[in-house]
DNA sequence: GCGGATTTGTACGTATGTATG
DNA sequence: GCATACATACGTACAAATCCG
């Protein structure tokens, strides 16, 4: 899986890459349901990508209903329906 | 409706407002099916926004299914179901 | 098939605004 | 008021796909 680290000279995009990683990470219960998303300045500084690339990828996320985003507060894993 | 111009004072992000006008250009038959809508370029010079508010405002219009991208060569408007 | 022009895709960095606590 | 966190908008650079001469 090599969980935890995105390759910049993949072909497969950065911000897809992160996105597996947290989906991942969802999946295993690692982030668990109603909990937050790391901040997107915490997935800035331990993925070393920039901060547009983080927002991208918890969109992938968002859109697939897994997260959802409040401004101000943060991002949480929503309840497994 | 103002149709035509993007106040950044606004409430409306600017993103916001270039997918409203763009929408109500399609659904008056301005922009016709099959058709390409402006390419981001000219939309940038256009509404005089930076590119990334552009693909923002496409991105709202493929996300509500009116038109279709393909890289490298330009969005299209899609076809009336 | 090649090369250049055009167009969309990705990624970076920066600044400022808005909402929450 | 202050710190934290997400939202918007700008600009820049380069990659990838397409098109056309």
């Amino acid at each position: 899986m090599a969980a935890g680290k995105i390759d910049l000279r993949s072909p497969v995009p950065a911000y897809r890459q992160l996105a597996d990683i947290l989906h991942a990470q969802i999946e295993s219960g690692q982030l668990e349901p109603d909990s937050p998303v790391p901040s997107e300045t915490t997935l800035v500084q331990r993925y070393g990508v920039a901060r547009g690339t983080v927002r991208r990828a918890i969109e992938v996320l968002r859109d697939a209903g897994l997260v959802v985003t409040v401004q101000g507060r943060g991002t949480y894993v929503r309840q497994r329906s």
